[in-house]
DNA sequence: AATATAGGTGTACGCCGTACACCTGTCAAG
DNA sequence: CTTGACAGGTGTACGGCGTACACCTATATT
């Protein structure tokens, strides 16, 4: 009876449930923590009991993956290419900004995932409908590059660190130590401006979203206007890149 | 005088020599080959014999960084800021692609290190000295992102894998499989056309070069726009990209 | 000649992914 | 009702990893 209470008590293991657990841990406590053995230990079970679900740890970062992208909305019907880019985009980068893993695992394999692909194709699929040439929606495809997924990934970082360990970010406005500032002055320039982000009049500091969008809405303009004026490989001048490097 | 030999034969280790000796076994075998272990076995030597000249493993990484940033090409002084900064940016990828282990590596790390921060700044100061504000200098910098690195990941790689084994790219141009194919027909479309780099009319087929230039290109040519309108942040609509998000 | 120090060595620990043999409960066929 | 296959959880073990710690040994200094 012990036994059947116990059987009864956890769901049996499932490649979802799994796939699941692996994601939350990840989440939880960052993925340094997803090994083999804490996420058995998470689900109740030995290490050796995941392997009849997944075949390695690889497939199982694949499936996490593909579990968070298929979180992404799916495409507004009915609007403009831009518009439904731009939304598309951005509610990729809200589900990324819930996994802050899933940007690094997604970069550090050298095969896209079935969801990426579905996503990307989809996503081709709006600008092709949108009018644009095989030609242009290949090359835009490789300018927005990571963008397309709702991640560029910064250089100084600080976020991508572990999930909620208590207090979220209690840091002070930590102005970098003074000789840092004085062998680069000019990032010491730049987060000296930034920092003043008590709403002055010029700017939201180093606002993430600010950031995205400004990066984001820079291409979209200028894919819209070598769309608008009929851009073609220009076939002449290989050596040099076609978007117009006009000077 | 064996032993005299064996001292002379061997140069004494010494933290350059690592450093050296680290990039050489991640360029030649791929970062996943990059153990303790190997290394120094590499250099004749037992692991432990490492901790005396680095810290750990991660300050090794570090380390390999900075040496690789290093090898970028300082700026070209009286040029306009945005040749002086494609002319940059265009070293900086020569230099990554020679070590193409370094993209994953300095974005996998948190903190920048003081190679990258004095490439960063020196860059910025490109920008300032070519009339930029402040505040339009730092969104640029985020917009450009790692394209400022000379990298911008792709996708779906398969170059960033092992160092050279045999062969460099022995691959014929592998159509996709058409199950594949018939599932993304949009991502087929487009691999179609990029595999006819027969130098057809319209295109050098997936030119990693090209891909980055027009990015980059669009990139410089929306900044430039911006810099010459005098762009400023736009107090009034904050909720809205700056970026001239214009329809 | 005595001693401190820098730098290479050897052993050992705890973590990792996972191969492989094993057990056990369920369910279909005889 | 028995039997046997099979799906799925278990236990043990192996080789690799980063690295702590005690040790040895040349060289340099007093």
């Amino acid at each position: 009876m012990a036994e059947q209470a116990e059987t009864l008590r956890r769901t049996p293991l499932s490649r979802d449930r799994i796939l699941r657990a692996a994601v939350a841990l990840a989440d939880g406590a960052g993925i340094e923590s997803l090994s083999m053995r804490n996420l058995a230990q998470d689900l109740g079970v030995v290490p050796m009991a995941l392997y009849k679900h997944v075949a390695n740890k690889d497939e199982l970062l694949e499936g996490m993956i593909d579990l968070v992208v298929g979180e992404i909305d799916p495409p507004t019907p009915d609007t403009d290419w831009k518009h439904g880019v731009r939304q598309r985009i951005l509610s990729a980068r809200q589900v990324l900004q819930r996994h802050p893993w899933a940007p690094l695992a997604i970069e550090s394999r050298n095969m896209a995932t079935p969801a990426i692909l579905s996503y990307l194709d989809s996503m081709i699929g709006t600008f092709r409908a949108g009018g644009f040439s095989v030609d242009l929606a290949h090359h835009v495809m490789h300018a927005m590059g990571s963008r397309i997924l709702g991640f560029s990934q910064e250089l100084f970082d600080a976020s991508r660190r572990a999930g909620r360990s208590g207090t979220t970010n209690p840091d002070p406005p930590t102005a970098l130590p003074p000789e840092i500032a004085a062998r680069f002055p000019h990032v010491a320039e730049i987060a000296m401006a930034a920092s003043h982000d008590d709403t002055s009049v010029l700017g939201q500091g180093c606002d993430d979203q600010f950031e995205f969008e400004f990066a984001m809405d820079l291409l979209l303009n200028g894919i819209e206007r070598l769309q608008q004026q009929g851009w073609t490989s220009s076939p002449g001048r290989r050596e040099t890149s076609a978007a117009s490097h006009d000077a």
